[in-house]
DNA sequence: TCATTAAATTGTT
DNA sequence: AACAATTTAATGA
């Protein structure tokens, strides 16, 4: 691997959401911020942990994540490298609703309650920001409930891979994941044998390559329009 | 550096 | 769900 060691900070100033923040705001983010290591299989945070960060992936990949009343699990989403979560809990100072796992080696940014809020009443671009994340992800739950009900399992997969490339979310991210069809077949509701098949056709459609324990974007567009 | 082994992941039925 | 094949990582000579 040729990837070099993004800081904390760097990673700060990379955001979409600090671009527009004022250089008094930006001194206060980066101090008040941290970071943690999680590595593979451990958790970022539990269901009914009290919410006391706003979370950003640094480097790795999480899934958010939940357990049915029969004990089987079902993912939500997968967050890569850029995403931010957590906001929906820390503005209604509730409980954490799912639990966050990391799919390989994390490192999380965390950012205080305080300053979260702070910075929401401070910055209007920040504001901005949330509710442009929030109508994203809006968005793509709905694209999800409508595929659950009437599309095949390859446009499913297709769709959520999409999902997680979502370049306003996640901007300029490597177009590169280490991510087991495993979790994939967890991601799009599909048995790992069933996502495998759907992969392989997405590969032959030209849309991505199959690596071993990862996959590589080769048209997100592609993969947004997929239909069988 | 190379060979061996275990573990993880993938492809197929 | 089960099985075989493949890839990677770890170990030690």
């Amino acid at each position: 691997m040729t990837s070099q060691p993004q800081t904390l900070i760097d990673h700060l100033r990379a955001t979409i959401w600090s671009r527009a923040l004022t250089s008094a705001e930006m001194m206060r983010v980066e101090a008040d911020c941290f970071e943690q290591f999680v590595p593979k299989g451990g958790y970022v945070c539990r269901k009914g942990e009290l919410t006391e960060n706003w979370v950003g992936i640094i480097e790795g990949l999480v899934k958010i994540n939940n357990f049915s009343p029969e004990g089987k699990s079902v993912t939500f989403t997968g967050v890569p490298p850029g995403g931010w979560f957590g906001e929906g809990s820390l503005l209604k100072d509730e409980a954490r609703k799912y639990d966050v796992m990391a799919l390989r080696d994390t490192r999380v940014a965390r950012m205080p309650r305080a300053t979260f809020i702070w910075l929401l009443d401070a910055s209007l671009p920040f504001t901005r920001f949330l509710l442009m994340q929030l109508n994203e992800r809006l968005g793509q739950f709905i694209g999800q409930v409508e595929s659950d009900r009437t599309l095949d399992i390859d446009t499913r997969v297709a769709r959520c891979l999409a999902a997680m490339f979502n370049s306003h979310l996640y901007p300029g991210l490597e177009k590169v994941v280490q991510i087991s069809q495993e979790e994939i077949g967890y991601l799009s509701g599909a048995s790992r044998q069933r996502a495998n098949q759907a992969l392989q056709l997405l590969e032959k459609e030209g849309l991505l390559r199959l690596d071993y324990g990862g996959i590589r974007i080769l048209d997100l567009e592609g993969l947004r329009h997929f239909q069988a």
